[in-house]
DNA sequence: GTCAATGGTTTGTCTATGACAAAAAGGGAT
DNA sequence: ATCCCTTTTTGTCATAGACAAACCATTGAC
């Protein structure tokens, strides 16, 4: 690579805030606390971060998103930071590796994403969607493939960009096939989105693919709506059901605050589906709101709501 | 509406720089400079904004992207904000409400996404693509009606659960028609994306469009990449163009400091074309850049690059 | 052994005020 | 009008102290 540099090989305190995600006032009260980063001053005696020191920045940040504590892991260099990456990820994430034996296949998917080649990506998942049919697809590439690649991302093996490039490709794939599917039922109305600090719309696309085709009409509302738009709009879209996403970088707390405040706010005839990869989910589970963990649940779900609405209807 | 607040009349200095865009440091220099706003204090001292400062705040913000200075008009009431927002509106942007004029039609789109059918947006959006064609489509139609949306919500006449069903409607039927475009040329090859600030991914989709009709090679990597892995994707996929979209929401430096940063780390012989609606654009352009501030000057520039290119192959 | 309550640390965000560069406006002179 | 210079305006950065909420570990009850 022969990119060229040497003019800007120092940040300001705002663009490493953009690149890293860490506040200015966290990044001060870091450089305050714990002696690191120690960024030089220019001539204003305004803070100018080195390239390795944001480097490492993000590497913090990212094993802070896998649970881990700044004030542990802010003495490290970047190597042990790499190293400790590689061990949570293969401790924890055991069940992941269940379902890549069953699919040895995302591998080979994986390392197409890194090639950077797009267009041959694309032509792959759409083979494997023709030859599986859209929900094996989903249940089965998608799902293990996009947890693969969160995963070789809070590794550090993986590049945001490239991480981009294969969501970008899936979204594609995924949309197109569901447009494909024949005019839905009528019910259950389902709508789907995420709290304003979860921007992975990923999940979303895949309920949504798997719900069409059992016959539901699936309302989206993209990523990112407040608490109360949700309401606004179930409201307005007399919906049923309301499904929403997480990914593991979610922080619990948003997550249980929200869901109470969204069951509070929520006509009790609404139902609230959650669901993800998103550990939190699992362990405290809140009352009155279904937490579906696995996609294969699904359907399971969808048969207990008609089950019970067909009975309530009856009575 | 008995909807059950009282609770949340009142928002905190974050959540109104999330709403306003001005930054905290921007809100407590104007309260102590100009006395506006004047946020109480809860009960451990910190400022929380009543409603109708931030719907003031709001108003100002709107007034500044078109040219106003802080001091002069901080002073008013939402009333007299209003008039002077109408004022410049008539005055100053002529150029939208000439794109109006053509089409009253946009009128009727922003009244049925207004009526929260869903089915009947995309109906009339399907109707109006197949009309005009995919190129006066978005020139004509999403353009001028996304503009039109965006106004309407930041003058507070929309919510915002109805701007992202909007949204959501219009990137199904927009990826879509993107989808069925023959297999594009080979170049100029185009990365389309947005800075992490910047969650809007209309504009990116519309610019896809009409590249990708005038024979473009593109490669979306969605929105929010940082913009080192945009210097990393655009050499990974030896890029031609970087094409960047900006709404007026976005904070002015970072544009600015975004741009230079990256026209810093990118090779000289890769383009930068920023796009959208965002004021600082126009006015105070960066060098070395390419500003494109309406969608109809697009197939200009890629005539003048494809002009440029050939020369310099010829040399 | 599991579960809930308690107390101590950690950590992000807020407060306050001062300083200063860059942008915009104002005021001649050409 | 256009250019240059001064003055005002305005956003962002700096410092340092405070504190609630989140997290961790230990205790006590069943």
């Amino acid at each position: 690579m022969d990119l060229p540099d040497s003019t800007v090989v120092h940040l300001s305190i705002s663009a490493v805030e953009r690149d890293t995600g860490l506040s200015k006032d966290t990044l001060r009260v870091w450089e305050r606390r714990y002696g690191f980063p120690t960024p030089l001053r220019d001539a204003f005696g305004e803070r100018i971060y080195p390239l390795d020191q944001v480097d490492r920045l993000r590497a913090i940040r990212r094993l802070m998103d896998v649970g881990h504590r700044p004030g542990k892991i802010i003495g490290l260099d970047l190597h042990e930071l790499q190293a400790l990456s590689d061990m949570s990820a293969s401790s924890g994430a055991n069940r992941h590796d269940a379902a890549q034996d069953q699919h040895p296949d995302v591998q080979f998917l994986v390392d197409t994403a890194k090639s950077h080649d797009v267009e041959e990506l694309r032509r792959q998942l759409g083979q494997r969607l023709l030859r599986l049919g859209l929900a094996r697809f989903v249940t089965e590439v998608v799902a293990p493939l996009t947890q693969r690649i969160g995963d070789a991302w809070s590794r550090g093996q993986m590049e945001i960009y490239e991480e981009h490039l294969y969501t970008e490709s899936m979204q594609v794939v995924l949309r197109n096939a569901i447009s494909t599917i024949p005019q839905p039922g009528d019910r259950p109305r389902v709508l789907l989105t995420t709290f304003p600090s979860e921007p992975h719309g990923m999940g979303l696309l895949m309920v949504e693919a798997l719900l069409a085709l059992e016959g539901c009409r699936c309302v989206s509302l993209g990523t990112q709506t407040p608490v109360w738009d949700i309401v606004l709009a179930a409201t307005s879209q007399n919906i049923d059901i309301v499904a929403l996403s997480f990914s593991p970088v979610m922080n619990p707390n948003q997550v249980l605050d929200g869901l109470n405040e969204l069951r509070a706010k929520l006509p009790k005839s609404v139902e609230i589906w959650a669901g993800g990869k998103c550990p939190v989910l699992q362990r405290r589970p809140p009352a009155d709101i279904r937490v579906i963990t696995e996609l294969s649940d699904l359907a399971q779900a969808l048969a207990d709501w008609r089950h019970r609405t067909s009975r309530e209807t009856v009575e």
